[in-house]
This record gives structure tokens, sequence and C-alpha cells, in this order.
DNA sequence: CAGTGAGCGAGCTTCCGCTTGACTT
């Protein structure tokens, strides 16, 4: 038995130390926490100094009981965890949930996952820090105190099941805020004046420096442009410089993977995770710029390889995130030689560029030239400008360029011709272009994350689990939306003539944004009345202030906790008392049929429109809103239309088919039987043949279950004196034997199925793959997408292939997947070229409806 | 499994931060 037991957070740490130390140290991994409040009450005695009451993680129970097992054999328990409040504190738990003794363990500490950090962690052991466990106590108690008090009082005062939180609810209020801006920013217009001169054989494009708002004043210059001269007023030159960006952090690898390379932050947290395991690169959940001196020296070798000496610059990049805590290096590659790594396109990309961007973090500054030519114009006041900027030397810029959220490319400076002051030009053509002003930008899940970083809220391990959770909670929701057309003017100067033309732009397209919905909108709005001091920007900023006196042991956690509840367990007190239920209800119209009001608002269940009064005695109709209507911009028609449902969709077999939507969306029901409607289904025109096809193909598949069960379960024969047995159950085919269960592949024909196969299952020769379908098309059941160990891939029949093109995995359409399968050009064509002319007919009504109801708008 | 939305009331939902691997019938 090893003598020393230490611990870490992670078990890919676990395994890279254990190389370190020698035999007589055995490193284990505690997965993270191993403690924490239980989940089905408040778990904390606020009667009593607000004690909070701890329990095993029930799916740590496992863990903690092997641990305990190790360190009673061990002399001495070292605790490895993070150097940061979370980190002394889960040593601080599994002290308590190990029973150790003060004497037998040691704290130490080790920002980097070198020998000699981790030697000279061993050679200075210390004790736990209580002061910084008591901040971490705090932290935990003030986030359960103000989630499980006010989730409570949105059940009760606007619909069961949601939740708020000092993160999550600030999240939201972000986007909410930001949507009403965008609802109350007026578009302005104005026209942009650019002039190109002859110089030579060159020209020159130049920027007047005024714009004009007034389409008759941009006409009156470029009419003086006529007759007027112009000349080189002033050359400017003077050089600059561009620094790199400092090394990846969690959050704004997430930036950079989602304006680069498309990744939604989840996805990127995905991929640095199997990045991380491999062994490729650094921790992946991290708010520290910090490289270690041995990264710095293997960085700087790499660059003097690559690119020469004059290339290097050894770079110390400091943190300045608010609250950020450093338990761990910056997003590195473990090796920089590693240029490329072998992996899936996804796994090469994010690699890629966390290489790039740690090179370029340790190399020389851009050196640019930048040259302003003003140009004057002799019967006017304003002058055109020019600028130009060359690259003198190139420096980091040969590896990596930071993107920037912008959406407006970035004009294009280039070389300037050489002109001399005093020099006339001749103005070859001017053009006047009308031009708008932008509302601010929607978030994206990234940019989401760069905000609620710079506000302090939330931790790199957080980040991704927040967007989800609104998502989740339909507070928020991840859209693509199509842009309106726009004219705009374009007037030009050409040949002393001026020509004005009415051209025509796309604008206001959005991908991938996030917008609220009702529900995240009334929400919001009834906790920031409510609870202003919890839902402020800087709630979060001020609490980790009071932590940190925590942590240095100037004030004491439970009377912080106290300061903070009583006034706030009054307002929860005071408002489920006295506020009214929260419906976000909006009077629409007059049904013209029945003469009742029609309203819409939020029930138990959502969105809804209600024809006739609930006091009336007549008992209102309801109705749920479809997706992508609100309770702010569904007109009337729409809300009527709503209606329409159940509706007989046609014939079939002499029977009607009605179609509805039910508790679980919509259906088709047909002599009393329920067919459900797929996503692309829309239950308010869904044609009668497709209703037959959806009936038809139910029975098949039903068929072909029943067909196959009544062979089993079936015994095939004998191994190893024991009979083997094949049955299905609830998670799909398996083998008993010997009273143990093999589960089968799905792949599997298992009417085909021998004895000498299931051996092979039982043997542990073949496997079941690990299938977890991200999406499956209930109009063709053979296609499915799975997710394999790296990445997502599609299977169809017993076919693999890989996902190919832009869209991310869950996106994809059944016609996308069997165009992916047609161009791999394996595909079955007899199966494939049915399924997707019928979607592609579909998509094609589909998109005109919705363009209908959107003129309506 | 297959219309809940009023109102009654049982019993359920919920937070933030650490970390990954389950393994059934």
């Amino acid at each position: 038995m090893s003598k020393n037991l230490v611990i870490v957070e992670s078990p890919a740490k676990a395994k890279t130390i254990e190389k370190f130390l020698g035999e007589d140290f055995i490193v284990k991994s505690s997965f993270g926490h191993v403690r924490d409040l239980s989940k089905k009450t408040i778990s904390i005695d606020i009667e009593n100094n607000f004690t909070p009451q701890y329990e095993i993680s029930p799916d740590k129970v496992k863990t903690v009981n092997e641990l305990k097992k190790l360190a009673k054999a061990a002399n001495i328990v070292w605790l490895a965890s993070d150097e940061d409040r979370e980190g002394e504190a889960i040593s601080w738990h599994l002290m308590e949930a190990l029973d150790l003794k003060e004497e037998k363990v040691k704290r130490i500490v080790f920002n980097e996952i070198t020998k000699t950090a981790i030697t000279h962690a061993v050679e200075n052991p210390r004790t736990i820090d209580i002061n910084l466990v008591n901040a971490q106590q705090a932290r935990r108690v003030l986030d359960r105190l103000v989630g499980y008090e006010l989730s409570p009082v949105l059940w009760k005062k606007v619909k069961p099941a949601l939740s708020a939180g000092r993160v999550q609810s600030v999240a939201v209020r972000l986007i909410v805020e930001r949507e009403e801006e965008i609802r109350n920013f007026t578009t302005t217009s104005f026209y942009k004046i650019v002039g190109i001169f002859d110089v030579k054989t060159a020209t020159i494009s130049a920027e007047l420096s005024k714009r004009f708002e007034k389409k008759e004043d941009a006409i009156r210059f470029l009419n003086d442009c006529i007759k007027a001269i112009f000349t080189i007023a002033d050359v400017e030159t003077k050089p600059a410089k561009k620094s790199p960006a400092p090394p990846f952090t969690t959050s704004t690898l997430q930036q950079e993977a989602s304006r680069k390379l498309g990744f939604p932050v989840a996805k990127t947290m995905v991929v640095a995770q199997q990045l991380y395991e491999s062994g490729f690169i650094t921790y992946m959940r991290t708010d520290s710029v910090n490289l270690s001196n041995l990264a710095l020296s293997m960085a700087k070798e790499e660059v003097e390889k690559l690119y020469g000496s004059d290339y290097v610059k050894v770079r110390k990049y400091t943190t300045k995130t608010k609250g950020a805590q450093e338990a761990h290096e910056a997003i590195r590659p473990t090796y920089f030689n590693n240029q490329n790594i072998n992996g899936d396109a996804s796994q090469k990309r994010l690699y890629d560029l966390i290489w790039k961007r740690t090179i370029a973090s340790q190399m020389s500054d851009a050196l640019l030239e930048k040259t302003n030519i003003t140009i004057d114009i002799d019967n006017r006041s304003e002058n055109f400008v020019a600028k130009g900027e060359i690259i003198k030397f190139d420096g980091f810029l040969k590896v990596y360029l930071e993107s920037n959220d912008d959406e407006d490319e970035e004009n294009q400076k280039g070389l300037l011709p050489p002109v001399k002051k005093g020099e006339k030009l001749v103005l070859n053509e001017c053009t006047a272009t009308q031009s708008f002003t932008q509302h601010p930008a929607r978030y994206t899940e990234a940019s989401l994350v760069k905000k609620l970083e710079e506000l302090g809220i939330g931790r790199p391990s957080t980040y991704a689990p927040t967007i989800s959770t609104i998502q989740k909670r339909e507070y928020v929701v991840k859209e693509d939306r199509d842009g309106l057309i726009r004219k705009f003017d374009l007037i030009t100067l050409k040949n002393n003539k001026i020509n004005e033309a009415e051209k025509t732009e796309k604008t206001g397209f959005e991908k991938a944004k996030l917008f609220p919905t009702d529900i995240g909108s009334v929400v919001n709005k009834f906790l920031v009345q409510n609870f202003e001091s919890i839902l402020n920007y800087n709630f979060t900023a001020e609490v980790e202030k009071e932590f940190d006196e925590i942590a240095e042991g100037a004030l004491v956690w439970n009377e912080m906790i106290s300061e903070f509840y009583k006034p706030f367990h009054e307002t929860v007190e005071k408002t489920l008392k006295e506020s009214e239920r929260v419906k976000g209800e909006r009077l629409l119209g007059v049904d013209p049929k029945t003469n009742k009001n029609i309203y819409v608002k939020i029930g138990r269940f959502g969105a809804m429109a209600q024809i006739g009064d609930t006091q009336s005695e007549e008992k209102p109709k309801f109705a749920g809103l479809k997706k992508g209507q609100s309770i702010d911009s569904i007109t009337l028609d729409d809300a009527l239309s709503l209606f329409d449902l159940p509706r007989i969709s046609g014939i079939f077999e002499e029977l009607e088919m009605t179609v509805a939507i039910g508790r679980f969306g919509p259906y088709i029901r047909h002599d009393s039987k329920f067919y459900s409607l797929t996503k692309n289904d829309d239950p308010y025109d869904v044609s009668e043949e497709r209703c037959i096809e959806i009936i038809k193909a139910k029975r098949i598949t039903d068929f072909a279950k029943n067909e196959l069960s009544q062979h089993f379960p079936k015994n095939l024969g004998e191994y190893e004196k024991n009979d083997v047995v094949v049955s299905i159950g609830k998670f799909g085919p398996y083998i008993t034997h010997n009273k143990s269960n093999f589960p089968v592949a799905k792949s599997q024909d298992l009417l085909a199925l021998t004895l000498e196969e299931a051996i092979e299952y039982i043997q542990g020769k073949k496997k079941k793959t690990s299938e977890k379908a991200l999406k499956e098309f209930s109009e063709n059941p053979e296609v499915k997408i799975l997710s394999g160990r790296y990445g997502a891939y599609i299977k169809i029949g017993k076919d693999n292939y890989k996902i190919t093109g832009e869209k991310e995995a869950k996106d994809l359409t059944l016609a996308d997947c069997l165009n992916i399968a047609l161009e791999s050009g394996k595909a079955p064509k007899k199966t494939s070229r049915k399924a997707p002319a019928k979607t592609a007919a579909k998509k094609t009504t589909k998109a005109s409806t919705a363009k209908t109801t959107a003129k309506k708008k």
C-alpha cells in the first residue's frame, strides 16, 4: 500500500502528476466537489446562523467511499485541489467527508503541472485556509438562498418550474434590455461621400470629412465638385504598431471559436475537453492569461525555429478580469512543436486556433506606417481624407489576428500612391451613398459570455451551462432571422454628370442571435420591479468584495449573510403577499364571429391566446401561441387562426383524420389512435397525403416491432454451460448469459444473430457502440444523427457518413442528411430519392406561408 | 400520453460551481 495519497480535482491531472511523483505516491481525483447542500430543500438552518446542511453528492458516494479506503491505508493525505476559493473548499469538504485527522493531512497547491512546481509544492505544504473556505460557504449559501427563495416566487406569480438566480437572471436581463434598446432605436440615414482621384497611373479613394443628413445637401455638394479645384493640403505619415492578444482564457476561447469557427459555446467546451483529455492542451476552464516559465521558453524556441529570432518577443501577461481567481494557466498547447494534431475536423480547427493564438502572443509587434492625405476643395469648407496603412514588419500578424464583434468589415486600407503637398488632383468619380445608423447588436452566446465576464458574473465552468439554462427555461431563444430588403439612394458624379439611382440592400439578417421570449420579458420585468438589488448589474461585484473580506478574515461569513438575508427575505414575503400574478396580458381586439374579446397572455404552459372573458358565464377558449409568435407582436388574424385546431385534415379508410395539438405536441387522431406530427409538419396546414403517409409509416414500424418481438426472448444455445438468451428490453436488444447482460449493437441484424456472434458480445470482442441519437426523423427512422467519441455523424441503416458543410449537427434536416450521404457517393439511391423530394416540397410551402405572415405584420 | 389555461389543492419544479462517467432490461 502507498504511504501517500494525493487528491486532485480532475482525473486527467491525476494521471499526469502520478508520473512526476515516485512510487510512494498514489494520485486520485475527487471529480470536483464531493459534498453540497441537498437539492431537495433549501438545506440551510436559517434560524441557526445559516448553518449549511451538507450531504455527500449522490453521484460522488462511490468516489468518496473509494477515497476513504485509500486514505485509511495512507500515512499522509495530500489535498491538492486548485488554489482558489472553490478549490480550498473542496479540500475542506474532503477532510470532512473522508473523516481525516488534521495531523494526517497536508494541503498543497501548484498552478502549473511541471515536475519542479509539484516537487516545490510537496516541500512546502500548508494547512487549510478556513477563511477562504468560509468565503466559499458564504458564496454557496447566498446563491442557494437567492435561487431557492426567488424561484418559488416565480412559480406562484408567473408560471411553475421557472427559475431565478444571481447569474442567470442577470444574463436574461441583458438580453431583454438589449431587445428593448433595439425596439426603441430610431434609424436615421445620412449620405456618405467618397471621391476617387486620379494621380498619374494610380487612384486615391478618399472620404469626405462631413456626412450630409439631407439628400439635397449631398447633391449640392456633388454639383459644387464639378467646378472645384482639388489640392493636396497635407500628407502626414506616422509609425504605428499592433500588439498580439493575450493567450486564451475560457471566455476568449469561446468568443474566438464563435467568431472564427462558428462554434456555439457548448461545442467549444466539448471539443476543448477532448483536446485536454488527449493531452494536447492545458486545462480549458481558466480565467488566467498567465503562461508558465516552461511554456514561455518552449514558445520562444518554436517561434525562433519557425520564423527566426526577429519574431521573438517573450511576453508575460497579467489578468485584469474582475474576480479572476487564477488557479490555472491560460489555455495553451502542451507542446508547441505539435503544430498539428490527429483528430476530427473540429478538434483540429480548435487546436489550430489555440496554437496560433499562444504562439502569436510570444511574437514581436507588427510595425505599421499610417498615412493621412488631406485634400482641399477650393469652393467648399469640407475636405477629403484618404487613409492608408502599410505593414513595415508583420511580426505576430504572420500567425494570427484576433477578430472583433463588429459586423462591418474593416475598411480596407492599403498603400497610397506617393503625392506631394500642393499637388492638384483630378476628381474621376464621386459618390454619395445613403447609409443608415445601426441599432446595437443582439447578443450571440459568445458576446453574452464576454459581457458577463466584464461584469464579473459567472465563472469559466459556468458560462456554457448558464447559456443553456436560460434557453432551457425558454427565457431566450437562439435563432436566425431573415433580414429585410431596404432601398437606398446612390448618387454618382461622373463626367460632370450627376446620376441618381435607387438601389436595394439586405439588412438586419441575424444568425444565431439571442432573442428574449415572452416569458423571458415578463419574468425579467417582474424581477427588476421587485428585486432590483439582485438584478442590479453590480450585485455580484459588491458581494464579491465582501467574500474577499471574509477570505482575509476581516468579515464573519454568517454575519455577512445575515445582513443580506434580512431585507431580501422581507422583500420575498412582501412580494408574495402584495404582488398580483403577472400575465403580460394584452387585449388584441374582438373576434368578428362571436364579438368576444381576444387576449394574449402567459398561461400555466406558456404564451397563449384567449377568446372570451374569464369572468363571463361561458368558459373562454384557449390556444397556445406558435413558435416564433410573441405576445408583443402577434396580430389579431394570427391569433384567430390559432383556434382553427382541431381541424379535419382529410379522410383515410373512410374515417376522418383530426389534427390537433396536445400536451406532447401536434398529433393526428384517426380511428381513435394517435400519430405524432414531426417538427417540420405544420398542424395548421398539413395535407391529407402527408397525414396518410405518417399513419402508414407508423403502422409499418409498429408491425416490424411486433414481428421482431415475437421471436424474442430466444435461446441461442449454450456457452460455458450456461444458456445464451437474446431479449429485447427497454434499452434495446441484449444478451443474457450467466446472470449478466450484454447490450447488442443497434446495427446488429437480430434475427440473424448466431451463437458465435453472441459469444463475441459476451467476451467483449463485439461491443455496443455508444449510440446516443442526437436527432431522429420520424419520416424516416432509418436516418439518425449520432454522437460518437469525436463528434456527430449520420447513420443511415448500417452505413455511417461524416457530416460535411457548415450546419451544426442538430440543425440538420432529413434532406440535409440525405444530401450529405448522396454526395459521399456511397448512399443507397432508392431510399434517398423519395424522401428528400417530399421534404423539399414541404419546405417550400412552409417558407411561403412564413413570408405571408411576415408581410401581415 | 393525447386540450391544461378559471379555481380548489396535492405534489412537483429551483440556485452556482467544481468535475466526468454512467452500464440498466
